[in-house]
DNA sequence: CATGAATGAGGATTCATTCAT
DNA sequence: GATGAATGAATCCTCATTCAT
């Protein structure tokens, strides 16, 4: 499941040059789709021939893979940050408004919906999304867990695990929600969803 | 907004060929996706040529069209049914097992998938799901008004707004949720959403 | 190792539109080798779109399996006639100055040789030889030995094989050896193929 | 029709560099072509650069120029051996067998069939294996002359001609015939080939 | 001498769409 | 109405070749 990156003579210079087609790729993935972005698209955005991309990526795959294994690392970041804030489950809780705003936000949602869209039909793409939320899930469930004793709640398998579920769940839904309702009232939302975080927390 | 349809001596064959091309074009679509399908596999699935079914259809777009427009009365019709059932949120709350089982199945998750993956991208469909989203709140919203005017809960705007759409984001981040995890636990899950849910509806 | 080719509606005009191509083909081939002739010079030769060929192959391996079986057609005619002709030994050595100048013949032997060094790498194509070659010499066995028992010679398996394929052999060496003399002497080598194929056939 | 060669400041240490680039490409070329081998594996082959091949070589087709070259100076060594063996027709067929299993040899008749075709095609190889045959047949000329006064047998421009051309092209035909007929009777094949050769030979 | 990053033209193939019948 | 033959633009990807270092 992981990504072998090819060999260069400077690793340096060839990961930002990854790093160019990634961004370049992520302006265009998210205008056009994935489908809809042609590599002639994707080359010319980051300033490098479509040819030279391939000695970096295997194809168009790999480089929507790649956003996946990113997308895997800023979310553990975050989890890694929580683990430092005393409280985990009221950390989350206070951290509510600032990712409800971010996951409803129009230039972030569009790529973890094509990653979906595209998951559902190429089995590479699922696979590669299957190992990162099971990495995902795995990481948060101690986290859960420990914040749940903390207040005494109960911790058992199933409850863990549909939490740990509904949870994402919650926040996977915002972007598709600001996909359908583009008039959104942020702000009321957020006191929904700290409606339902509080009760998926601390019940 | 309103898709215009092409002029047909026949009118009540015309709608039935309509009818095969939508029942073939979701087989299509839910197997290979959007893009993925071809009009050549659509056709054959509806047992009708190719070119014929531009007679009834003014291309790909304008068959995604109408297949999201089914969806918002499949909902609408869902919704009408939840109108008949004395306490709106209790009957929602009863209905959660069931919701969230056929959310997370997989020959239902595909579709939605694909409508939002491609509003995203086709300014047209993003009109047309729009539209849709909008209609299916103002359907939504005077029933969840009224039922907690039933339980003398808040019913102010903004209150309102932010359950309506975190509601359906609940369901509507079940199949994004299904797509990565392929091991979901449903109990554990339904568990889950009914706390959720809970909160929601009754607070 | 049949074959199939696409169902069309007017199985005539299909035919022609075959044949077309691969006459088009031929040329093309035949100037460019196979992999030098671009579908769409191939194509334009046909005076056909590039797509619309596909309808009619499925690729570029099937046009060249197809002159493949073309060929088997040819020989499989030539082999038959032989057979009404009272003593095939004799009627094959009286044939040799026809074979001769038909296979060192400018515009015959370019094919040929391009189908063998096509078939010693892409394994689709050596299939399609390999069966082709097996079914002449299916048919062209019996004719040898009743030829040679006629005269009473040995007719035991291995004599048979080994003829068999050295007969062969001496028609398949003359477009190679077509291609690297030009100035060929046709007379000459007609002389020295038949006391070749006398020694080959009459003893 | 000769292949200049590119000054360097160390003549020893570039012939040196250029068999390196002959002896890999001799193994991509027999495994994939010359078309299916990329410069890229050659180079990897040759453990060396692709760009400094291109210090070595003009192209691709210098590559394979240079190729056949050495091909001729292989069959040239054969011919000189053959003549310091006393009565050379006699040697001749003396070595039938060992030539009959070379040339059906899987690992030898790869690249006899891809140097034919590419000179159907490519001009400049075209010339350079029109050299190559023509020094061939003249180092092999009177050899065969002194074999057959040596045997009484006539020596005439036409027949000895005419026996040049035939008896290469057995040898020539052997590689195709091998490439046809993958379950060939090498023995069979060898006594079949035998008395061909006698007759080519020794009438 | 030697590298390998970079180019960009060119290839096979697919597919929505049109249109003569 | 209904067909499916025909189009041709567009796509991803490969690879011989060049050139700055």
């Amino acid at each position: 499941m992981t990504i072998t990156e090819k060999r260069h003579q400077d690793p340096e210079r060839a990961a930002s040059r990854r790093r160019q087609v990634l961004d370049a790729a992520a302006a265009c993935f998210g205008r056009s789709g994935f489908h809809g972005a042609s590599m002639a698209e994707i080359s010319k955005a980051a300033g490098m021939s479509a040819g030279h991309i391939y000695n970096y990526f295997d194809g168009k795959d790999a480089i929507i893979a790649a956003f996946v294994e990113e997308n895997v690392e800023r979310v553990s970041a975050l989890l890694r940050d929580l683990e430092t804030r005393g409280d985990p489950l009221q950390a989350l809780l206070d951290d509510v408004p600032k990712s409800v705003r971010e996951h409803i936000d129009r230039e972030t949602w569009k790529l973890p919906l094509e990653i979906t869209a595209e998951a559902s039909r190429n089995p590479t793409i699922a696979a590669v999304v299957h190992d990162a939320d099971r990495r995902t899930r795995a990481q948060f469930r101690p986290i859960l867990k420990a914040g749940r004793e903390l207040h005494g709640l109960p911790v058992d398998d199933a409850t863990l695990e549909g939490r740990l579920d509904a949870i994402i769940s919650v926040f996977q839904g915002l972007p598709v929600r600001a996909q359908h309702n583009p008039d959104i009232d942020s702000e009321a939302l957020i006191a929904a969803c700290t409606v339902a975080m509080k009760a998926l927390l601390f019940t």
